[in-house]
RNA sequence: GCCGGGAUGCCCGAGCGGCCAAAGGGAGCAGACUGUAAAUCUGCCGGCAUUGCCUUCGGAGGUUCGAAUCCUUCUCCCGGCACCA
């Protein structure tokens, strides 16, 4: 493998472990590149487009990813009730996420040389006395490295015996797979290093670890994750796409050019500084052109620019059909357009002067169904209706 | 098993018989300003065709003219102790 190849598998990464034998195995020969999901949720946000990406790279060096989908683990849950989000799923429910999830996922990576693998396979196999030898291999001090283990435990707040089963089974599944690499997410560096423990343990040789930095989400500050709600989707459809990569804070902008485009530092690093706008919508070009296709990307900016910066009306906007009531009550009219969550909001928001007709504002709550018809309702920036 | 603490609106959290649709903060929404950025300022932030009414403070029942607030009971959570001797 050349060089500049193995530069590239490493750029951008958070962490490898360890650098020097990386160099020399991925050098060797075809690796198998393990990337473990767990199907709990069903989209697939950008943050995960990231170690996607990365596991691309390799596949187009010849690697095999190894895609390991957690259902197992999903559907056994977490009794500790620590959390709401790990909640304990059924088997369908696993399953419907899981080809969600699978689905998304192969609009990244190509489909050779890929394996894809349901770790319930060997898990569920598991009889007590394997489980036994396998918690055997790992000491209650290593456990307590984790730091957020570490962190309970000093407080003397509860961790269940469980949650230190997770990691466990997780690097099971790479003793089990024979896993060369395995990426993740940075907070999963800890989880991924107990693979390589364990499979030292079980005589094979150890995986190396490759983490991705986190991706920041859209409100500038917490990782970005679906039960926080600051998430762009891999399936948003080109404007809502375009839209939110233009809504994200200036700061963020190096981090997503460097984890989610190809492009070189030069040719945004500059930009960035001296020209954000123009900057923030070339890195949105580029996105939304990689999850959809330029002609796409192209028509998300134009519509941006014109609902947008002209503060005009986009062009394909949801039709409905008023009904014979004259005047019409509009809260009741924007509640069951679904641009409101109820009347009450929708009367409020006339009240502070969100609500527009064809680009006028309006404050009255009963208005005359012909000053109406044919028109475009507004409501705040981004919701339209056009009546008919 | 025992002792103690707790469950409040999307989240955190105050309230501890009437002035409570419930302080404060966060998130969110809208308006102004902008580059749909950030920051800032302002307003909103249970429902209802709304100066009033209805449903909310873990569930059920009760006391009271009146309960998020008191009592009974149930469910769940948390901490400590005990068990291991």
């Amino acid at each position: 493998m050349r060089n500049q190849d193995i530069e590239k598998l490493l750029s951008g990464a958070d962490t490898v472990v360890p650098e020097t034998e990386f160099r020399e195995r991925i050098a060797s020969g075809p690796l198998r590149v393990k990337l473990g999901l767990d199907p709990t949720a069903p989209a697939v946000t950008l943050g995960w487009a990231v170690v996607l990406r990365k596991l691309r790279q390799f596949q187009e060096l010849g690697h095999t990813a190894v895609l390991i989908v957690g259902d197992f683990t999903a559907q056994v849950g977490d009794p500790s009730g620590k959390s709401d989000t790990r909640v304990r799923l059924s088997a369908s429910e696993v399953r419907g996420y899981a080809e969600s999830v699978l689905e998304q996922f192969s609009r990244v990576l190509l489909p050779e040389p890929l394996e894809i693998r349901y770790n319930s396979e060997w898990l569920g196999a598991l009889a007590m006395a394997d489980v036994l030898e396998l918690t055997s291999k790992v000491t209650v001090a290593q456990m307590l490295e984790r730091e957020d283990f570490r962190t309970r435990f000093d407080a003397n707040r509860p961790i269940s015996a469980m949650e230190f089963m997770y990691p466990l089974l997780q690097g099971y599944d790479s003793v089990v797979v024979e896993a060369d690499v395995e990426l993740g997410g940075s907070d999963q560096l800890w989880n991924n290093m107990m693979g390589r423990v364990l499979m030292e343990r079980y005589g094979k040789q150890g995986q190396m670890v490759l983490t991705m930095p986190l991706l920041v989400g859209t409100d500038g500050a917490q990782k970005m994750s679906q039960s926080l709600g600051n998430y762009i989707g891999i399936t948003d459809d080109p404007a809502d796409m375009f839209g939110k990569i233009m809504s994200i804070p200036d700061h963020l902008m190096p981090s997503y050019f460097e984890l989610l485009t190809d492009l070189p530092p030069a040719e945004w690093s500059d930009r960035v500084v001296s020209d954000p706008a123009q900057a923030k919508r070339r890195l949105a070009r580029e996105i939304v052109g990689f999850f959809h296709d330029a002609s796409a990307a192209g028509e998300a900016e134009t519509a941006f620019d014109r609902v947008f910066r002209e503060g005009r009306i986009p062009d394909d906007v949801p039709e409905i059909e008023l009904t014979a009531e004259d005047p019409v009550y509009l809260p009741a009219l924007m509640s069951e357009a679904g641009l409101t969550d109820s009347n009450s909001e929708a009367r409020r928001l006339l009240a502070q002067g969100a609500v527009k007709v064809d680009g006028n504002r309006v404050a009255d709550e009963s208005i005359p169904r012909s000053e109406l018809v044919g028109r475009t309702l507004q409501v705040g920036k981004r919701r339209f209706v056009a009546l008919r």
